[in-house]
RNA sequence: GGAGAGAUGGCUGAGUGGUCGAAAGCGCUCCCCUGCUAAGGGAGUAUGGGUUAAUAGCCCAUCGAGGGUUCGAAUCCCUCUCUCUCCGCCA
């Protein structure tokens, strides 16, 4: 969340910086609950000061043999003003938390301006479109020719949005993984974690999917309030929630690959052909865990690692600065990258690399201290795909797809294929 | 699933109703001594919030979490979570 001082002294700034995400945050009404919540704090401790100092009184009185049943009759009607502040206050406070708990992150001065993905800031490009001298076919219709992609029987298991694979394609997305994790770990310093994909709210509180977007979990029902991880961004990154970390401890690079659980239930409509946007699918993620004035050349580190898993399967992209409006809840600046999809001759999102400051530090409650000494304060988070293994079997698919049907296997991944060069019927 | 033990500050670990925000040790910081990478002496050292010019004082809260009893709770009661040991089961 914001920092609460910021959003006591600065509420202006605030307004005016969430306004570029079409947020708006009512700044008057937010100073009035936080001055109601000052005056029922400074009434709360007053009366508890008193109620200790009487209690020490007693204690003393006692010790000394004195009556003190006058003492405890006044002691409790006291007590009783007191417990009425102390209920208003916690209804304040509440208001005040949720309040702060829905508030988007501040934006980043260089994220540029605009609404939606239409207005997305193009970076830079690398690779160069593949020509065909074929008119190049859809992931769909290359995998179900291979009958090694089976929507019909996913639909029969589980209905709508979601894939079979089968054979060399399952296994392509497997070898996809390996590879992926291997980069990370041995040339990018990564630390590998296996994480649970099942996290309580506690965990999605801190890194912002909660509580704003409930609709977008699969929330499992039963007693134990299990959520399905909709990113392993959010078990990675609470690896850290409430720790108070030291100057040696810095920077973490944590990389995990998980299934991601999405609802999509606000998507109706969109991407229903192929596998581009499913209720399950498989990502290798990276978080980086840094201190406060490290996390902008993170940022480029961690999107320049995710851009070499795509330069390695020699798939051309884009990378875009999200704009104002498509930058996420959490973070406070993201960069996207897009890989080219012969099949549907346009850019698509396979990664989104992410600064959040100290946004999902503050709400888990990550702090560290430096060397020397001083007071802890929040650590930043950030977190990237690395990437997103279902997307980036799309577009090995449809990149490395021949007149005939069949799909060529990267150099970079044949190691991991047993020898298997081409996909083919 | 059954039985038992536990959860205290950066760490270890005392503390069973009042002067305990909390002994002691370790670690760390500063100072002194010491002609040397040993040892010794002294002081300091939790977090959040309020007040304030103040990272000075003063005040409030916090001893796994949440309720309760009490004038007063780390200490008593209830619920929950987690950890450990043993048994059972299982991948």
């Amino acid at each position: 969340m914001i920092d609460p001082k910021t959003l006591r002294n600065d509420a202006a700034m605030v307004a005016a910086n969430l306004e570029r995400r079409g947020y708006s945050f009512d700044a008057a009404a937010y100073a009035e609950l936080e001055a109601r919540r000052k005056q029922l704090q400074t009434d709360t401790e007053a009366l508890r000061q008193q109620r200790n100092d009487s209690a020490k009184s007693i204690g003393k009185a006692k010790a000394q043999g004195e009556d003190i049943a006058p003492l405890l009759a006044a002691q409790k009607t006291a007590g009783e003003a007191l417990s009425q502040r102390e209920v208003a206050l916690a209804e304040v406070a509440d208001a005040l938390e949720s309040l702060q708990m829905g508030l988007p992150n501040l934006l980043d001065d260089s994220v540029p301006p605009g609404r939606s993905e239409d207005d997305n800031l193009e970076l830079r490009r690398w690779g160069e479109q593949r020509s065909f001298d074929f008119e190049p076919r859809d992931h769909v219709a290359l995998g179900e020719a291979l009958a090694q992609l089976d929507f019909a029987s996913a639909s029969r298991i589980s209905g709508s949005r979601f894939a079979v694979m089968r054979g060399g394609l399952a296994r392509l997305q497997r070898a996809l993984i390996q590879f992926m994790l291997d980069m990370h770990t041995r040339e990018h310093g990564y630390q590998e974690v296996y994480v649970p994909y099942l996290v309580q709210a506690d965990a999605l509180l801190g890194t912002g999917q909660l509580p704003k977007f409930a609709e977008d979990l699969f929330k499992i029902e039963d007693e134990r309030g299990f959520y399905l991880i909709p990113t392993a961004e959010v078990p990675i990154t609470n690896l850290v929630r409430g720790d108070l970390l030291s100057e040696a401890d810095l920077p973490m690079r944590f990389a995990a690959h998980t299934p991601c659980f999405r609802s999509e239930a606000g998507s109706y409509g969109q991407d229903t052909r192929g596998m581009i946007r499913q209720h399950q699918f498989e990502k290798v993620e990276l978080v980086h865990i840094v201190k406060p004035e490290e996390s902008d050349e993170a940022l480029d580190a961690l999107t320049g690692h995710a851009e070499v898993i795509l330069q390695a399967l020699e798939l051309p992209y884009r990378v875009v600065a999200l704009c104002a409006g498509d930058v996420g809840f959490s973070a406070r600046k993201t960069f996207d990258l897009e890989v080219w999809l012969p099949g549907q001759q346009r850019y698509r999102e396979i990664s989104s690399c992410s600064n959040c400051g100290d946004f999902q530090a503050r709400r888990m409650g990550t702090r560290w201290r430096g060397a020397s000494g001083g007071k802890p304060e929040p650590v930043h988070t950030l977190n990237g795909s690395g990437v997103a293994a279902g997307r980036a079997l799309i577009a090995v698919i449809e990149n490395y797809q021949q007149s005939d049907g069949s799909v060529v296997v990267p150099d970079v991944l044949r190691s991991y294929m047993g020898g298997i060069e081409v996909l083919s019927v």
